[in-house]
DNA sequence: ATTGAAAAAATATAGTT
DNA sequence: AACTATATTTTTTCAAT
């Protein structure tokens, strides 16, 4: 699992896969000067040694009524570990991601949810986690910066 | 841009497209109960009405040696714009999102850099910007749970 | 709004240099 | 490791219900 080296073709057809994931090989071929057989046998390639972890739609959560984002801290109770603290976090569909983190906090989790008065019932539930014993929350505004891919 | 209404057909194609984007019509038609010219008509107006902002390769920083994530808190110089620090952070290529929020931070930044040594050469460029009056970051230890497609 | 059929395009799998 | 050619599959278009 070590770093894979990437040559100027691979990085190329990366990129175009990240702008759009759905671009055949041949639009890919015609962009980095490959046929579209060479630009398949290189995907698979990267996918097989997981650089590319797969291909998703990006969604507009406010397209579909789903306002309210939230960045929350948690505080977990001593002695939990990061497998009990995700078999808790992944009982709540509203978590669109969680991390641990150094500093004060254990983990930074996402939040989705539809309004404020969801996210409120959301973190309700969530603080009542057994190893949960402290939750700080900031509501996000506004999306200013989103380099799809890695972000 | 008010909400729009999926019905049911619609939520599963959006959920198979965010597990795999590159699946053909033919395939989430199968498992939908759909014909394909069907499934591509939905999936066109779902992009037309912006719930399907694009398709993106969703890639592994860590197989290509960026090890270090880190979440940041930026503090603005007064009556700074969202626009001004939009313009300010678009030029790090590091950045790999950013939100304004709410609480003492007028921003969260996400930055994606190769070793700790690359972080602090990122974390010391973003506090040289005359926007920026202060950085607070906390350093990412291990991605516990993502859900594609809005994460 | 979906279906079905036909045309066009893209993909997978060869074999070749 | 990449190209060309070919068989197969998929996408697209269009007419019809």
């Amino acid at each position: 699992m070590g770093p894979v080296p990437l040559d100027d073709l691979d990085e190329q057809i990366v990129a175009h896969l990240i702008r759009d994931a759905r671009a055949s090989y041949a639009e890919i071929g015609t962009g980095v000067g490959l046929s579209a057989p060479a630009v398949k046998r290189r995907v698979d390639r990267l996918r097989g040694t997981g650089v590319i972890k797969g291909f998703t739609a990006r969604i507009d959560p406010h397209a579909l009524g789903w306002t309210t984002e939230a960045l929350v801290e948690v505080y977990c109770e001593p002695r939990t570990t990061p497998a009990a603290l995700l078999k808790c976090l992944e009982r709540h569909p509203e978590v669109v991601r969680a991390e641990t983190v150094t500093g004060k906090a254990d983990a930074v989790v996402r939040l989705l949810a539809a309004d404020v008065r969801h996210l409120e019932t959301v973190l309700e539930r969530i603080r009542l986690e057994s190893v949960v014993r402290e939750t700080h929350s900031t509501v996000v505004l506004s999306r200013l910066l989103e380099r799809p891919g890695n972000g």
